[in-house]
DNA sequence: TAATACTTTCAATAATTATTGAAAGATTTA
DNA sequence: TAAATCTTTCAATAATTATTGAAAGTATTA
């Protein structure tokens, strides 16, 4: 089964943004397949789709696995493994950005909140910018704890009171 | 004038977040140096601080200046360009959201839109991921605009009674 | 105008990151 | 247990992205 035209550009565009954001192309555009995909994807189908060997497709589908956005999901009578991903918009926000902050936000925090204590005070505009960056980098943290535990029409409704 | 080690750590840092968000590790690292510095830097201040060539310094303060991360300074007396960072973390936050969702976002937005309306609703569950899509997007965008817009003190005080 | 001081550009090179494909490892079926 | 089917690993290679440094370009001073 080949993919339409449309889904085909949709894959393009977001294997596009994955990789302005960092991630690696193939990464998105193996999501973007199988979130357009009605039926789960075999390694296989995918390889043919998006023209990839199978190293790399075995590779991006792991991590795919490791951020939470794919499953494997098997198939009475089939032998191999089916992937599937999920496809509602706000879980897949809320899943990426709840990777983000574990891997690239909270590395950061450590580390000022570190240097924030140790450091000397010689500098106090220097002393002042990492107290800023703590206080920012903390709060930031606990807006994208609530947004990974909330509910979607609380946060929703939150949004829209913030808005008006 | 060399740095202190707090605040080579604090480039460090900031390097390895610019380089996982997908932002060239020496511009922020430039831009981690010039924020920590309490005067204005030359061009070669920065080569020598950060070890990188007379080429690399210039492309990258020019991305910088794009970005609107950092401004020049002429010092009386003094020729050459200087460079200087804003050291308001606030400040910094919103030109970094506005800057990506003007690079980042609102081309996705575009494409999105335009696939929604040539799709053929041969499949209403792409169909509907698509519009679902559109939303998630236009929201974003709105959120990120209220942001780009807003005096700090507002914003804030949203986002506190937001979280209680 | 010529020399000087500085900035920008860009082709060459280096470093990094992604991809391949074949071999090794698992797991299932006969 | 052996063959078949499928998955994972990984060293080699390719592609991409970053960096260099020297040459060209610009502006300032004498």
């Amino acid at each position: 089964m080949k993919s339409s035209e449309a889904k085909k550009e949709f894959i393009q565009a977001w294997g596009s943004l994955g990789s302005s954001w960092g991630i690696n192309r193939t990464m998105s555009s193996i999501h973007a397949l199988l979130m357009s995909s009605a039926k789960p994807l075999s390694t296989e189908d995918i390889m043919a789709e998006l023209q990839i060997s199978r190293g790399n497709a075995n590779m991006n589908i792991r991590s795919l696995i490791d951020w939470g956005l794919v499953k494997k999901r098997f198939i009475p009578g089939e032998r191999k493994e089916f992937f599937e991903a999920g496809k509602d918009i706000w879980e897949i926000a809320r899943q990426i950005a709840s990777e983000r902050k574990k891997r690239e936000l909270s590395p950061v925090v450590q580390v000022i909140g570190e240097l924030k204590d140790k450091e000397d005070k010689s500098d106090p505009a220097f002393s002042q910018l990492l107290e800023d960056m703590h206080d920012f980098t903390t709060t930031l943290t606990s807006v994208m704890d609530k947004f990974e535990n909330s509910d979607r029409n609380w946060f929703f409704k939150k949004l829209v009171k913030l808005f008006t």
